[in-house]
DNA sequence: CATGAATGAGACTTCATTCAT
DNA sequence: GATGAATGAAGTCTCATTCAT
């Protein structure tokens, strides 16, 4: 009956199935999905009602449940999809060899990287909002959000890194700690660009050169435990 | 009635007045703020119900009303003195001097904060997440505490950076942008740390070397903007 | 969504449309204000509880708030329409001039005004009961009944009564003072037959005219003020 | 344990005792009663809550149920002791003697009668709006209320009226008639004087003797009942 | 006597969900 | 498919009353 899978795991198979979400979805269904977005981000799922969401969405109650079982599986449609997304770059068939082929250094994979998550968070901004908040409570989703993370993103980039590693772009530290390093500080500045200060005039090409640089000297330099007694 | 103060901008006093706030809290009230603490951080500031809190602390559900006005006030009760003490570290009257004097280096200074703020964040967990949760949603906690931020901490970090910068220690970015990138990497191994991978066996001062050296790099090396024109 | 107003000026006009208002009452809306007259008029509105109209309605008691916004809105809503209908024969576009053509005398008129209030109160006592309670605690709600008592009805009392004083047959005493007597005498008459002694067996046609004899006796003869030295 | 008896048809002892009730009223109790008549009038019984008295008392909220079992027996402790004053005047040992002794005429009667409530209404207003409210409510008290009058009051009043009908003075209309007639028009100066507009600049001996007049004239002249078969 | 913390029943109200139309 | 009236469980909060101090 509901056009979203409402089983958590399933949000994975949309992304490999390659977008298409149960077919067609009528314009009352599309409304109702741009109004739980919206008032989901402004005041949380918990505390959004189903009757608000409907009179924005300009639909009856009922119509809500005639497409979503329940108001949690209405969160799901929302969500999984966009974790899809997220991680779909990483996930593309030919990650490591496009990866190491188009790119000539870590430097540039992480400037595509940015701009390319610049672009999807400036697009799914509330999407994202919810799913920061939601995360820590669903647990099945955030399980299985941290297992693709782990299975099919991190092996894939954990050879990336050895490869670059190799090349002796990068420090000699674990793979996990690398990964750990870059992303705080690019998750950083989309939380900051974002989130804390949207309202600033940004100059976007400039900051990702700052970040990359950041990194890039961050984790080429010398021995990354320097101290001789440590 | 409330031991804690209920207005949203009074919580920088408690920092101020160094005290404990309000005196005694009775028995059951600390059971009650226990409580809470526990069912906020589980399942979010609006999924809790004050019933399930009531029972959890062992008290009549009434109870709870007799000391807090209503479940915002408890919730602030709770959020407010930790904002403060969050921010404690620098806005000790002597922050910027102290600093000065004590730390050789921005990575001496760093390596002190970062483990200080590592035993912070271990002691007050729960709360900390319920901070997380809930800023975003309300709106007068989090302006008060924007505006604390930027007032009280950034000025006096600023200088202290300015300080390094002319020192030679730190490369010339904007202090802002230092301090971002500085956050980013702190944040993120708190994060890990304690949000994303707790279970893991991690070798803190290990891990707090590694970042201090990928700060240090990051941010004393050549040019931050290499391109010329900038 | 309620098929009353709740705004409490709201009330005349639903008089001037003489309509009915707000359209159809469900079954179910129709029971629970026949339930809420009855326990009202019997308890009064605050001793009264939204679960015990629900139960004499045979209703969810969520439902009385889906066609009320809040208990005192169901309120307004019996109370309002009666206040109009109350004031509705003096409120008719042609009163004076209807009057004074109608009634040979201001004693066919009372005839007729007691008569036809009698039937009122007979048919709407509950709901009367209710607005003699709650008139003193509803703020708003009496101050606007005064107000239309003084801008509607007594204008146009006045100018009636000013022309039975013209023909010699009132006593040339202030307007407001000759009703305020005839009031008084009519109200203590329709309140000792309804109220004070409902039990007694009331020969109406009777008591009308005791009432109404002892108001023109009383406001026909000699000077009203006749001690000389006064 | 409470001073002031808690079964309703205990407040005439009162006034036959004279005055006495219960001794000494402690500082507090006397704070209690005076805060209780306060917010009793201005929002009714049942929407007055205990707290709110013993806030305003400047007691705790336990005080109060030290010297009064339960809230309904501080209303009865207020309302009790002023019926027995409202009927005090005509339960004096020697009501009809000294009434016929003492006025030449109904209409004596009548100016002393009103000048003396006057006084009493405005000197208990609050506890007299309270009586009118509370009084449809409770319902031992009502019967009891209207025991008192029927029994005390209206069987001396009726002796009076008869006196003065056999005197040729009054109409020969049912004692019971008179009665409503007269009660009605000082019931209504009262309650127009005190009640509905008790802003304006009331003349009272004036408006004293316009009640007066109406009402000797409406019950001395012609033939009450001008039909000729009654 | 007085206090006020504690209680628990019950108040009003919201809400996700169902179902007859 | 769409509606929206109806539901009843559950939510937040109030209140009269008790009792240990």
């Amino acid at each position: 009956m509901s056009t979203e899978p409402s089983t958590e795991d399933a949000w994975l198979q949309q992304l490999l199935e390659l977008g298409e979400s149960g077919k067609a979805m009528t314009n009352k269904q599309r409304r109702i999905v741009q109004a739980a977005v919206e008032i989901f981000a402004e005041k949380g799922y918990s505390a959004a009602s189903t009757s608000e969401i409907a009179q924005k969405a300009g639909v009856a109650e009922g119509t809500i449940f005639r497409h979503y079982k329940t108001k949690k599986d209405l969160l799901l449609s929302i969500i999984g999809p966009t974790m899809a997304k997220l991680v779909a770059p990483f996930v593309l068939r030919d990650f490591t060899p496009v990866l190491e082929a188009s790119y000539a250094g870590y430097d540039d994979f992480l400037r595509a990287l940015v701009r390319n998550r610049l672009e999807f968070v400036r697009r799914h901004l509330p999407v994202i909002r919810i799913l920061l908040q939601e995360i820590p409570f669903q647990t099945e989703l955030r399980e299985e959000f941290k297992a693709v993370l782990m299975r099919e993103v991190y092996v894939r980039v954990e050879k990336a890194i050895h490869h670059f590693q190799a090349q002796g772009q990068l420090i000699a530290l674990p793979a996990f700690t690398v990964v750990r390093l870059t992303v705080s500080v690019v998750v950083g500045f989309l939380m900051t660009r974002f989130m804390l200060f949207p309202e600033l005039d940004w100059n976007e090409e400039e900051e990702l050169e700052i970040c990359v640089n950041f990194i890039m000297n961050g984790l080429s330099a010398g021995p990354s435990v320097p101290r001789g007694e440590e």
